[in-house]
DNA sequence: ACCAAATCTTAACCATTTCTTAACTGAAAT
DNA sequence: ATTTCAGTTAAGAAATGGTTAAGATTTGGT
């Protein structure tokens, strides 16, 4: 049974869509402002997360920033083409104007469930494995604290463990969680992360393919 | 650089699409009509799909029944709740009505292309296999590591397998790598190959042709 | 709204890899 | 036999990668 998170303040359309989904067989947990969201997605780990933009406490759109990991869509009554554009482009999967229609926001709901079933799953390689629900590596048992760049960019490595990706790849992926990033950064970033992997492993993870990108050492 | 099927018969539509994706850095691959695509699927394997629901030939409804692996985002003038919904029920990963903005579909696209994974095929002849996208070589089952001109080479070589490629050729496609290549330079490059090789066979594999280039020997 | 801490970018330096140049040797064609 | 092209090798040039530290920016807590 999937868990779907409802971030709605309006009391009455909030109720509407639990009703929907209990129907539907979905278990439904609640938030009512931006802060109770980060709070309940912490503690409940949901499958998907239904979110309107305009909330007390935090708002919608930094949310959205802060989740990576579970696909999320958004609700809103904003129906300016900027705030769709902008919001799909940070983060978020799907991107309803209110009102919506019950039967489309269903279908849209499996849709992008369907996809979450690969996201879900840990990504390993040898004695390294990240950790799916917070900034975490862990190798040879050992933690390791990651920043969420680093985090993006051995994630995109274990997610492509035969290929070689290429520093512009990489970049365009980080770009998304931080700006202004260049291959000089991209240099250090990578340093950093042999860095931490090599206190706990003797073998070398990141390795460099001159010229092109970076892949998984065999 | 990711590569995006257009399948709509409309011409002008068709243009428009491919003018916007080809601004935007992708690679366009062209169908205009249902059986089209099914083709252009199996020659191209597309990462995504753009897709008119009223095609000749075949419907879009049974490409989307048929194509499991690829994204599938339907642009359609059919704006009844029940063709969006069962649509996406069936496969689509969207659905866009026309007409729509650029910067929405873009989004969207951007979207469904971050879930996607791309697939490495493999180019072979006789003992040695090159793994595509991972700049390695295997020699009868021994990894060797290419640079990106020697990758280029054998990449080249291996595509037209049973062809003499011209040493013009050849050089026009390194330079897209590395400036400043010359009829030296590419001799170099072709004996550091042979060596590698060699090192794993005896078989010798790229052959000169007196005054024109070089082929795959038999 | 402020300050402290964490994170990211920039830049400099050095090490390493790859590429080109060039000289020499060997093979093919006329 | 001579000329032209191919193959090999070594060395220097050029480009890229790794490391580090400092300054800038962002984040988080009070």
């Amino acid at each position: 049974m999937k868990k779907i998170l409802i971030v709605e303040d309006d009391q009455s359309i909030h109720n509407l869509i639990k009703e929907l989904l209990t129907e539907e067989n979905y278990q439904v947990v609640d938030a009512f402002s931006g802060t109770e969201a980060i709070y309940m997605i912490q503690k409940e780990s949901p499958d998907l997360i239904l979110l309107d933009l305009m909330l007390p406490g935090l708002n919608g759109e930094e949310i959205i920033k802060k989740v990576r990991e579970i696909p999320i869509i958004v609700l809103s009554a904003k129906i300016s083409m900027k705030d769709k554009v902008e919001n799909l482009l940070n983060g978020a999967v799907d991107y309803i104007t209110k009102p919506f229609c019950n039967e489309e926001l269903l279908a849209r709901i499996k849709v992008h469930l369907r996809n979450s079933k690969k996201r879900n799953q840990e990504l390993s390689y040898k004695e390294i494995t990240l950790l799916n629900d917070n900034y975490t590596l862990l190798v040879n048992q050992n933690k390791i604290k990651l920043t969420k760049t680093e985090y993006s960019i051995i994630k995109q490595l274990l997610l492509n463990q035969n290929q070689v990706i290429s520093k512009n790849e990489l970049l365009e992926l980080i770009s998304e969680t931080t700006e202004d990033c260049d291959e000089n950064s991209l240099k250090v970033h990578i340093s950093h992360l042999n860095k931490k992997i090599s206190e706990y492993s003797n073998h070398k993870y990141i390795e460099s393919v001159w010229g092109i990108g970076y892949k998984l050492s065999d």
